[in-house]
RNA sequence: UACCCCGUGGUGUAAUGGUAGCACAAGUGCCUUUGGCGCACUUAGUCAAGGUUCGAAUCCUUGCGGGGUAG
């Protein structure tokens, strides 16, 4: 392996964990790297910042870590480009009833887009990156894996990196799991070792949602409508179809004696369908745009495949037929469970992520 | 106007003389590099005023509120 490693290499540092080990590792092994923090948005008024995981207590680790390392450090602003290929894009998904995920978004322009466009032309080989996923090289190209600890893979997120993106990405924490690579964070003496996990949108503010924050953002007009029954009887108003996704129960503030979920969002009407039977969420096939192949020899024909829905769920089998308008069909083997339209399916042959596209 | 029925936490209900329970909602926490799901915990009630009784959500009286029936 460490033939095929560039020399210089650009680390991706969040002022996390995880980003920091990744880096020491590389750098144990003898390469020069330059640690580099994006700047986002979301690092602007620290003191309406709800997370710390983007905030200038990060940009503080993220220097802190750099230093006790050795290396060089440097902030890349990509503020412009993560609200224009993330926010807006999530904004609008949000207004067409369907839910975005962010993160993969971000993945694909900003990490392993704006991020690693820089460490190109500064002359680096590659970025390095703490994702909990594998990247294997060999001669018939490279592809990505689930990382060894099953409750950190986060693999799902990574669907939308094409071949060229990975090839110029290194995750050395693929292999290990979440409490290793604490430890080696204290074995390195990172000021960060032990810093509690970041969690939610590392966008948000205080009080709000996601959801809410983009709204108030982009100064949109929330799609407000009523919540019915599945008759079309209306129960109650709400106040924006962005504030609902597939199979949420929480937040209705609807009492029917038993749960209710959401089971269909129309955004043209503003209406939200609920059902208190779940099984009215059950579904056993999807169809899916804009796919991603890192695995060519999937695109365009028929496969059998283990497929996941959403973050953190259990990939199930699946067959995969695509579609003359370039869509595919994914037919699963069980019931899968609140399906959600702007989500992604990743398919997997194994551990090995093969492609995925955007839920419709 | 008379007669009848009903009135329990935010919502729907259980308990007809003996510690006011359940479900849903809500809040908090856990989980989680999206959203959701899930899990744990918590809050909160007998319409009002009298009376009977050792003891009342439960029985009686009145009032208030809602519904129904009275050519």
């Amino acid at each position: 392996m460490s033939e095929e490693i560039p020399k210089k290499l650009v680390a991706a540092i969040s002022g996390g964990v995880d980003s920091s080990v990744a880096a020491a590792i590389f750098l144990e092994q003898g390469c020069e790297l330059i640690a580099v923090t994006l700047k986002m948005r979301s690092c602007e008024n620290p003191p309406d910042k709800r997370k710390s995981c983007c905030g200038i207590e990060d940009d503080m680790y993220a220097r802190g870590a750099a230093e006790k390392l050795g290396i060089p450090h440097y902030f890349l602003n990509a503020r412009e480009q993560f609200e224009e290929r993330v926010l807006r894009n999530a904004w609008h998904e949000y207004s067409l009833g369907r839910t975005p995920n962010p993160c993969a978004l971000c993945n694909r322009h900003l990490k392993f887009g704006a991020l690693l466009d820089y460490a190109v032309k500064i002359g680096a080989g590659g970025i390095i990156t703490g994702h909990y996923s594998r990247i294997e090289r060999n001669e018939s190209g490279v592809s990505l894996h689930r990382g060894v600890d099953p409750e950190k893979d986060q693999s799902y997120f990574l669907f939308g990196l094409t071949p060229e993106q990975l090839g110029k990405s290194f995750m050395p924490l693929g292999p290990f799991t979440k409490s290793e690579v604490r430890e080696k964070a204290r074995r390195f003496g990172l000021p960060n070792a032990e810093k509690t996990e970041s969690q939610d949108a590392c966008f948000g503010f205080r009080d709000e949602t996601f959801a809410q924050t983009l709204c108030g953002l982009f100064k949109g007009t929330p799609r407000r409508g009523l919540i019915k029954d599945k008759s079309g009887k209306a129960i109650a108003e709400h106040d924006g179809i962005h504030l609902f996704t597939i199979g949420q129960r929480r937040g209705l503030g609807i009492a029917l004696g038993a749960p209710a979920y959401v089971v269909e969002i129309r955004p043209d009407s503003g209406d939200v369908i609920v059902s208190k039977d779940e099984n009215d969420l059950l579904s056993d096939r999807l169809t899916a745009s804009n796919l991603n192949w890192q695995a060519a020899d999937f695109a365009g024909r028929k496969f059998s495949c283990l497929a996941q829905i959403r973050y953190r769920g259990k990939a199930v089998e699946a067959e995969v037929v695509p579609l003359p308008d370039g869509r595919v069909e994914v037919k699963f083997e069980k019931n899968m469970r609140a399906i959600t339209p702007g989500q992604a399916v990743v398919f997997y042959e194994g551990e090995r992520l093969v492609g995925g596209g955007w839920i419709d």
